[in-house]
DNA sequence: AATTACCACGCAAACGTTTGCGGTAACGTT
DNA sequence: AACGTTACCGCAAACGTTTGCGTGGTAATT
């Protein structure tokens, strides 16, 4: 079978008797060509299956449609849900994604947007990796090119920035704990160099301020890399405390799974003497039993806008942008590991 | 700040005062020029931080060094350890990746491949959306770029194949379970338009003949979404029956996991009773209790090596490939559910 | 009838790169 | 001294598209 070759503007054009700009305009609705010969155009356009070479266009547009992405970890499942909203909002757009992962390594993250903006993206999708700190790069390619920081933002960055209400859901799900009865309240989070964690912590911290309880550093535990290995090892720490928490609050799904399956292997009655809330409603929230209460994050919204309000900004390159901050509303979804029916 | 203009060939040849396509060359470490020159060149090159237009050179030389991924579902974690794999490769030969989702959506299926041959990519890697049985699209696009498929794959379509022993793994996994004394093994699978489902059946087949196993109908059950629900609907069909299975073959965690948790809500003891067998091993499957007996597929190995023979084949455009189906090796992971310590 | 206005279209340049071909100088060979 | 060879390099075309500008023609206005 012979590979018909690939129809131009030029074969189009010959073939109708008029010249190239003609075709090229028709084809763009162009108000200086006539509808008849728009309507000529484009049937033959069709009917030669024509497709505009995106290299020439982009070649001489310097308009790629393509947008970048970079994420720390593709394998979460939250994070595949917003991968799902972006793509979805950009193909509805006309955009292709390119994505790429930094496997939470700050040079590894440059360094791919640093091949995004040489490969010609329009613009960039970025959830910061743990732990950056050095900022330069990234706000050298902001006169570059148009960011916008998803999910894992930074105040530092002055962009704008798409991410969830994390301290009002967390100040939600605490005050949840304290409506159920709890009054010693743990916390399992990251460092602070983490943005989600810092705001989850503020939040919890402000529940229990407004609800004038102590704030007992003994049942605030940080780690560096959170997983379920080390919600197990942090409740082994908790209970073995002379005070022993009544709900521990664990900053991760998975960590907060860790907590419930050293729980029960302690014996210990969830929710009656320890409850436990998670975050994200990953799927393993529903797996575990009993299930956790957790807070759902749309992670499909997330995307979604966010890749709206960079298409935004490449279609308005020379405005400055406000840096707005855009919260999508989470809820908290309460299940048997806090409330037993 | 201003944007300090993107350098090119031109101005490179201008400063060093000779010709740009000896710029060019010289860059391409083309044998015509010096060495003296070349490194001229690149010094200055590296020094201005030349970037070769992408565009410029795609248009040119009609190669894009992006390779098109579609997959059925990115939310899936085994999907997104296949992705993982392709990223890594892909980027360590220095090429891009753009994905799409087809949504187990045969015409949006095709659709995508359409836009991806129309935006230029150099080959494709694909995962066949379920029910894919219209193949002309497909080989439609085989005779315009080079094709891959992977995981998700048709004995039909004669191309190379990147997927793991799913018949070899399932044979393991149900002597796996009749060693243990397991005589009456159920299996839940899809229908027969599911390339993974009709292996492992196979492999199912083969197991119970081999080990003069009778092979009952009533125990085996195809659902067309499988799932964790469907898993839990299924189970409660064959524990309803009058011959009740000692043991169920779940071709899918999630359904495996739906399997343990009705088994539990009827009071069966696992396995002695009943031992379950899932396909993944996903993060879940060491979540649920008793943890799940499960086939482990390395996904990222799997994802890399489809790239590997994809780049092949992009490098030798015109040769003709045999179309080799590649297996990977596939690990039978024994846990509680099948076997208690 | 002369001017103006507008519509519809064509010409040609430009984007940055690669590459076939031709050319010059230097050197070696006969 | 004439010729062939080699090593380096430049010229210019080509890829397909967009777009500023120019132009012929027709209709509307004065």
């Amino acid at each position: 079978m012979m590979k018909n070759k690939i129809p131009t503007l030029k074969e189009i054009a010959e073939k109708l008797g008029i010249s190239i700009s003609t075709v090229s305009r028709a084809l763009n609705d162009h108000q200086d060509i006539s509808e008849v010969t728009k309507e000529r155009v484009k049937a033959l356009a069709a009917d030669l299956n024509y497709i505009p070479n995106i290299f020439a266009k982009g070649f001489r547009t310097h308009k790629t449609n393509i947008i970048g992405v970079v994420v720390p970890n593709i394998t979460h499942y939250f994070t595949t849900t917003l991968i799902r909203g972006i793509l979805e909002e950009a193909s509805l757009q006309g955009y292709r994604v390119i994505i790429s992962e930094s496997n939470n390594d700050v040079d590894k993250q440059t360094e791919m947007l640093n091949t995004m903006i040489q490969f010609g993206v329009d613009g960039v999708l970025m959830s910061l990796s743990k732990m950056t700190r050095d900022i330069s790069s990234i706000l050298k390619i902001m006169n570059t090119l148009p960011l916008i920081l998803f999910d894992k933002a930074s105040n530092k960055i002055p962009c704008t920035q798409v991410v969830i209400n994390e301290e009002e859901a967390t100040y939600n799900a605490i005050e949840h704990l304290i409506n159920i009865g709890k009054r010693r309240i743990a916390i399992i989070k990251e460092s602070e160099f983490s943005y989600n964690s810092e705001k989850r912590f503020e939040g919890y911290l402000r529940a229990l301020k407004e609800n004038n309880l102590p704030i007992d550093e003994k049942i605030i535990l940080s780690v560096d890399d959170i997983s379920m290995i080390q919600g197990k090892r942090m409740t082994n720490v908790l209970m073995s405390l002379k005070q022993k928490p009544d709900a521990i609050f664990a900053i991760t799904d998975s960590a907060a799974i860790g907590v419930i399956k050293t729980l029960k292997k302690l014996h210990v009655k969830i929710p009656e003497e320890v409850a436990v809330v998670g975050f994200s409603n990953s799927i393993n929230s529903t797996i575990i039993e009993p299930m956790l209460t957790t807070i759902d994050q749309p992670g499909q919204k997330i995307g979604a806008t966010a890749v709206k309000y960079l298409i935004e900004e490449i279609n308005h390159p020379n405005e400055i942008f406000i840096n707005k901050t855009i919260e999508i509303r989470s809820n908290l979804i309460i299940r048997n590991s806090t409330f037993k029916v």
